[in-house]
Formats: C-alpha cells, structure tokens, sequence
DNA sequence: TGACATACAGACCGACCGGTCTGTATATTC
DNA sequence: GAATATACAGACCGGTCGGTCTGTATGTCA
C-alpha cells in the first residue's frame, strides 16, 4: 500500500463513517471517540487530513453525499427514459435504505440542517448549496420531461420537503406507511403535471 | 406566590425554554446550563419537577407542544369553515415564526426527531405519538371538508411531510421561497381533491 | 544514504456535560 | 409551634467532549 492510496482509504474512511452517523444520530450526538471507532483511525489521522476538525468532517460527508445523490438520479436518468419512473425509483431506494436499516439510515443532510444554528457559516453553507444541487437534479429530470421550468423548479422544492418529511415520520414510527403515503401522492400529483401521455399510476 | 403557582411557573419555564430549545438547536446541542439561564432557575429545580432529567423534560416540552398546536388548529377551524383557508393559515403562522426568528425557530419535534435513535425509547413513543396527533388533527380537518377518510389521512401525511420538509430547507437557505413553493403546491394539490365548489387558488 | 515530507499514533488537556446530593426557605397540617 | 412536605439552590462529581501536540514509521527524492 504506497502513501497516497493509505491516505485517501483513511480520509474515505473517515468521510464514510461521518456520513453514516449523520444519518444515523446528527452531528452533535456523536462523539469523535465513536466516530473514530467507526472508521478504524486514531485521532491523529482526522486532525491531519481535516485540521478544521469535526465540522470540516461533516461538511466534507454532507458534499460526498450529495455527489453520490446527484450521481445516482443521474444514472437512473440513463437507465430509464421515463422521468416519473426515475423518482419512483429514487424513492423506492430510499425506503429500501430505511428499511433495511431498521429505520435508522434517513438523509444525511437533514439532522445536520436542523441541529445547525447560524453561527456554524461553513457548515449551513454547504447545506444549503446541497440542498440546492438536489432540487436542481430534480428540477432538471422534471425540466426535461416537459415540465415548465419554473413549474419544475416548484415541484422539485416539494419533493425535496415530501421526501425529507416523510423519512422523519417514517423513522420515529418506525414503519414506512408514511413514506409511502408520501411518495405515492407526490407521484400522483407529478404526473398529473407532465404535457399529456397516458400515465397510470 | 403560594406554592402551587411557584412550581407551575418554574415548570412551565423550564418546558418553554425546552420547546425553544429544541426548535432552535435540538436535543443534543443544548447544554443544561443554556438551558437553565434561559429558564431562570438552578438545577435543583429542574431535577425536582423531572426526576428522570433532560430527557424527561423534552417528552413534556414535545407533548406540551403538540397540544398546543392541536388546539391552535381546532381554534382555526372555528373561527374560519373553509378548510383550505385553516390549512393556510396555520402555514402562513409557521412561516412567520420561522421569518420573525431569523429562520431558527422551526418544529419542536423535528430536530430531535431525526437526532434520536432506537435506543430512546420513551422520547421516539413521544414522537410517534405527536407525529400521530398533528396527522390526525390535519385529517379531521380534511374529513369534515368531504374527502374520504382514508384519502384524507393520506393527505395529512404528505402535508406534514411537506411542512417539514419545507422548513428544513427555509431554515438553511435562510429564506422561505422554498416553505412559499412547497405551500403553494400544497395547497394547489389540496383544494383539486375537495368536492365540486370553485375554489380558486 | 541522508534530508525531508507525508501519514498517522495516541498521550494529554481544559472545558463542559448530565446528574447527584446536601442544604435551606417556605407553606401546610396537626 | 412542632412536624412534615414542597420547592427550590447550588456545590460537587466522574465522565466525556473536541482539540492539541509530540513522537514515529514509512515512503520519496537528491
């Protein structure tokens, strides 16, 4: 194992376990000592690849996650010509996730996005920005399937808010019903949208 | 001050600063002390009305909460028959508390919705249960407007979905075009499923 | 082969965490 | 007015927090 491989298997590490207790507990709830467990690395291999320390961890997470989120609807987007199909799928996954999880794994934005207060700059900032990338690759999937783009725009902002929503009740539940409930009439409502074309839901 | 009206005042200081607590930062970012000085009361008095401590104390705030919320609803509903308009109306409130608090202050039960994990046991059952309330409060409303029971629980869900969603994304951005979209839509989505009367959106 | 840089490794630190426990002031009861 | 209960008040505590700092093992390059 040469230098560079060493280093990006332990900054990967160390992304991925943020990652994964950001969805799991949020930022605060988790200690570094945890977090470090996680990702089999002493305290020193953090604080050289992020001297910022935890929060620069956690921004580094949220900014892989949403390259990850971004990539996955994009390759969905090749896979399958029908737009509607792609959120379906996109929906699909994440109540798969949740599930098999026992209903631990949500968004790793969202806790992060509410336990932030205005003082953390950096950190709100690349929430917002990921936020920001979802609902353009959402607005962007529906933009094309003929939606108006402001129309687009519009819906993309309620996914987002009816797909964060209803991991957060699915989750305390502990049951997917809400998640479903959600994603069925979000699709309903969607469909109903797009320029005229027998789509049976 | 007889003794009576001591302790609820303590009590009710100590829920107050909880539920503001948790709207703005959560469960786990508050410290008891910010807590306590936000309340004006010593430790003693925290531990002597919740034995059981910060967690106990978060269960009342999130119930206390609830009921609130529940009734300014069922006060909505009677000072105004359309249904629609009561939906409106309680968005519009949370948008204006969201905006008046410099986009910190958003749903008490959300944030530590998202921080707890299965281990919390009592705090998720206080969840679940608000959760439950707000969908079955929004349902009611929807049921007495003529949607059929079961499409109306539906309908609940995704509104709190949305709501949630909503003011996860206002908060971040720091502003409420994305809670204003997501309402609009809503709403839209909503007044098309009452039974036949012009409801012009 | 010696100089230097990278990548950890982990002992150590002060601050703060939630929680306990003893003390006291006030009200109530007999 | 003595006994008891309620409602705090806050000193104190062990543990954990995020973060620093020194040490070392391992390439890399001249």
């Amino acid at each position: 194992m040469n230098k560079s491989t060493a280093s990006v298997c332990t900054r990967e590490r160390l992304i991925n376990a943020m990652s994964d207790t950001l969805q799991c507990k949020g930022f605060h709830a988790a200690g570094l000592s945890s977090l470090l467990e996680k990702a089999q690395t002493p305290k020193g291999g953090l604080y050289h690849h992020f001297p910022q320390g935890k929060t620069a961890l956690a921004i580094a997470a949220i900014e892989n996650s949403v390259a990850r989120i971004s990539a996955q609807l994009e390759y969905l987007q090749q896979q399958q010509p029908e737009p509607i199909m792609v959120l379906q799928l996109w929906l699909a996954e994440a109540e798969k996730r949740l599930e098999q999880s026992q209903f631990e794994r949500g968004c790793p934005l969202a806790t992060a996005a509410l336990e932030s207060t205005a003082e953390d700059i950096a950190l709100r900032q690349a929430l917002a920005n990921g936020f920001g990338q979802l609902r353009q690759s959402l607005a962007r999937l529906l933009d094309q399937a003929g939606i108006a783009s402001e129309r687009a725009q519009q819906l993309a902002t309620l996914s987002v808010s009816a797909y964060e929503g209803a991991l957060m009740q699915a989750r305390v539940a502990g049951n997917s019903i809400m998640l479903r409930d959600t994603t069925r009439l979000l699709l309903e409502l969607i469909s109903r949208e797009l320029p005229a074309q027998d789509t049976t839901v």
